[in-house]
DNA sequence: GCCGTCACG
DNA sequence: ACGTACGTGACGGCA
């Protein structure tokens, strides 16, 4: 495409080649800011960059195509040498719209990003994290009141991407002083210059490191999970008499309530349920409904477990690259996909088979380290609670003392199962669960738990008052608030659906609960890294879990690693209580939990 | 593209 | 009479 190499495209967008590049670099190191957007294909750690659109304005921006899209563009070399100094320079602020993929691309290459100082996703999430897309688009409507569609990106190179990626750099430069604003105006914009923004560089870090899977144990794994669910579908066929699809829980429930007779225990939209629950008790009815039970574990271990994270081994490393989304949940915590790494198994007997296979690179071990009932601390943070707080300061076991308060024993006396229960109570809490759920849960009667339910209270009068005044203050402001002052907006709360206003103050509840502990793991994640940054140390972070990190650590650094982890992350924050947090070190992921 | 199911914190 | 504990992502089946 010969314009690409240093044509000026009619209209205000230039597409810039080698020839012209030169001059329009010296024109950049004079600017204060520049808006900068990527052209991908794909998402993470894979992506391919196509081409790069700078704004150097509102109205004014060029495109430098990439030889990562064929036959277009500048190679990479070239592309380094002139804009490395743009690039790395602290004081030419970048704007962009998706900063941890601009990290991505150019920390993996060994090129420093500086300066980045809006990152629009990041800003629109703080705004509203509810939001489904904070896409330049959606921002572009919703606060410049302006239609950006473009249309979407070709496979090939063409004048018409070109333009649309320059117009989107041009609407970041706009969206970025707006975004500003309302940042301000809502004390959020130190959530995002201090926080989010860094941690976005923290999560490319991550990402690029990826977690090292031993390939063949996994391999292994499958076979031996073939076998086995060869053998259970054999075991079933015989039991029913025919054939079916053991996966298709349609089929399923025709087997089960139909053919066999069994009684129906709950009901889905579409039918009758048949999840794990219900098959525990059509189990003393039927020897099938176990043997259901276990083919949908070893199924579900090998289709999402180990298949799906065996093709997703980059050959190159041996490692795979999850990605972190840090602009999805309606709490502040981030998420995990492709492959979700902060759902790997780690209850049941097969777990195990799984976690082991992810290990630590030759001459590295893992370290873990886990903040010790992080959500119960916050609410005896939160509400102040006396002899919550106590307990914590006491550094007794938190359900122990709560069992002994609801059953009115000493905690010596306190048995297993009571244990257990108070424990139910205790989650319950954070969740601002009713009666029947906890009976559920406990497998006891409504009234049971609705006693347990009212002496918990008795007992910690601060939680229930706690608990009323968080609700009673996001129905009057509309949202809910975190201890850094991250906001959830929940307008269910003004529902006239009954159902949907106690889901509201459940939402109302729960968020500050679950979003300050997102914000404590978040802090401590910048901090720590650019700790090991400054120390120039070869361990890095690899994983988040919502309250656990996952390090590969360099044997020779183990100790101060150790040190240095576990003091940030309990001093991320003064608490009413102390913040405790656990650390293992081994060999693979197994070792470790 | 939705549903049911199930893995995690 | 009804639904009923927060937050996620991914799989297979099915329309």
């Amino acid at each position: 495409m010969e314009d690409a190499k240093g044509g000026l495209y009619r209209g205000e967008f230039k597409i810039m080649g080698a020839p012209r590049l030169k001059d329009l670099v010296k024109e950049l190191l004079e600017l204060k800011r520049i808006a900068l957007t990527a052209n991908k294909s794909g998402d993470g750690y894979g992506a391919l960059l196509k081409g790069l659109a700078v704004s150097t304005g509102p109205g004014r921006a060029f495109y430098v195509p990439l030889s990562e899209e064929p036959g277009a563009g500048m190679d990479e070399k070239t592309f380094f040498e002139s804009f490395k100094d743009v690039l790395n320079r602290k004081r030419i602020e970048k704007l962009t719209d998706d900063s941890k993929a601009l990290f991505i691309y150019f920390n993996a290459r060994g090129m420093p990003l500086r300066g980045v100082a809006m990152d629009t996703s990041l800003a629109s999430y703080l705004l509203n994290p509810s939001r489904q897309d904070h896409g330049v688009g959606e921002l572009s409507f919703e606060y410049l009141g302006e239609l950006f569609e473009g249309e979407p990106p070709r496979d090939a190179p063409t004048e018409d991407s070109y333009r649309y990626y320059c117009k989107k750099a041009c609407l970041i430069w706009e969206l970025s002083d707006v975004l500003e604003k309302r940042l301000k105006q809502d004390g959020l914009y130190t959530l995002l210059t201090r926080m989010e923004m860094p941690l976005a560089e923290v999560l490319a870090d991550m990402e690029i490191a990826g977690i090292k899977v031993d390939k063949s144990r996994l391999d292994d794994f499958s076979k031996e999970l073939e076998r086995e669910l060869h053998m259970l579908e054999k075991t079933i066929y015989d039991a029913a008499g025919f054939r079916f699809n053991i996966s298709s829980p349609k089929q399923l429930s025709e087997v089960l309530f139909e053919h066999l007779k069994l009684r129906p225990v709950k009901r889905t939209r579409t039918g009758y349920s048949t999840d794990e629950e219900v098959l525990k008790t059509l189990a003393v009815e039927h020897e099938i409904p176990r043997h259901i039970i276990s083919y949908r574990q070893l199924s579900k271990l090998k289709s999402t477990y180990v298949d799906a994270i065996a093709v997703l081994i980059d050959p190159a490393t041996g490692r795979v690259h999850t990605s972190f989304n840090q602009t999805v949940t309606a709490t502040g915590r981030l998420s995990s996909s492709r492959p979700n790494l902060q759902n790997i198994p780690v209850r049941g007997g097969l777990a195990s088979r799984v976690r082991s296979a992810f290990v630590a690179e030759k001459g590295f071990l893992f370290l873990s380290a886990d903040y010790s009932q992080i959500e119960l601390r916050l609410v005896a943070h939160l509400s102040g609670d006396p002899a919550l707080l106590q307990a914590f300061r006491r550094g007794d076991d938190i359900h122990t003392i709560t069992a002994s308060e609801i059953f009115g024993t000493a905690p010596s006396g306190v048995t297993p199962d009571m244990r257990r229960k108070a424990k139910a109570i205790n989650f319950g809490i954070i969740y601002g669960m009713g009666p029947y759920g906890l009976s559920v849960e406990l497998g006891t009667s409504v009234d049971e738990a609705r006693t347990y339910i009212e002496r918990y209270f008795e007992h910690y009068g601060s939680v229930k008052d706690f608990i009323d005044r968080t609700i009673e203050e996001a129905r009057t402001k509309g949202y809910t608030t975190t201890l850094f002052g991250r906001r959830r907006f929940i307008p269910e709360l003004r529902s006239t659906v009954d159902q949907t206003r106690r889901l509201g103050e459940r939402m109302a509840v729960n968020t500050p609960i679950q979003g300050s502990a997102a914000d404590m793991i978040k802090a401590s994640m910048v901090e720590i890294h650019r700790e090991f940054k400054a120390l120039g140390l070869r361990s890095r972070m690899i994983l988040q879990i919502h309250d656990e990190l996952l390090f590969e650590v360099h044997e020779r650094e183990a100790e101060r690693v150790e040190e240095l982890v576990k003091t940030r992350m309990e001093g991320v924050l003064e608490l009413k209580v102390p913040i405790v947090v656990n650390m293992k070190s081994g060999r693979n992921w197994a070792e470790v939990g």
